[in-house]
DNA sequence: ATCACGTGTAAGTGCGCTGTTACAGGTGCA
DNA sequence: TGCACCTGTAACAGCGCACTTACACGTGAT
């Protein structure tokens, strides 16, 4: 096995970028297929700034990807889709990826 | 298949308490044996006040458990375990779960 | 009594996340 | 020219989380 999951700290953002029930709703509906901004804040029922900060955290945690796109009629379009992540949570799991975690630990010892 | 994962609402609390450094430390520290509060601060590094805060939302996603003991010199300790949890987070499972959402669903209306 | 160990909680601070409103720019069409 | 779409970001308010310091209470040993 050794599997080779995420970092620690790639696994915190992750689970960080999951962890709202926005972003939840807005994964869930990326994976009934792509769709773009404006689109999906429509469908979801939220403003566009507001959708527009939880597409950056979900993509900087590498759950989603998205290309602008010009549409037939000329109109700059960014489409989103979700990634093909996949993730096994179990206690043995997260003691390993939280060997690889560089956030300060306290245990080190402030350095002298 | 079906295999009934958490609600929506619980898999955000699990996820939420996942999605930090320092509890990711904790539970991995759990992984490897049951341990006592003071003891568990100490080989962490840090203060017993925060390692509370920590462990109440843990134990309040259901991914530890702790029950208080007397020792032999009748001290009250107070022993923390991780619990069985399995979580597999892929975008169709997140998909099922987020059906499942209590929070305000800003697309379902505002009622009237 | 005082110390060393265990438990828990209350109060205060700093900061980042969440969410709003407002603005600025682009295209195609009437 | 004005409207209807699309994109993005800046500015601001509210709130909860993370963390510290301080306190209170219990035991057994010196």
């Amino acid at each position: 096995m050794t599997q080779a999951g995420p970092t620690g700290d790639d696994l915190v953002e992750m689970l960080a970028a999951l962890s709202n029930p926005l972003r939840l709703r807005i994964v869930a509906q990326l994976a009934a297929g792509r769709d773009y901004v404006s689109h999906l804040a429509r469908v979801i029922g939220i403003s566009r700034p507001l959708l527009h900060m939880h597409l950056r955290r979900l993509e900087a945690a590498g759950l989603i990807a998205g290309n602008l796109e010009l549409s037939d009629d000329g109109k700059a379009m960014k489409y989103y889709q979700v990634t093909d992540f996949s993730l096994h949570l179990t206690a043995s799991t997260l003691a390993e990826a939280a060997k690889t975690l560089t956030t300060p630990d306290p245990a080190e010892g402030p350095g002298r």
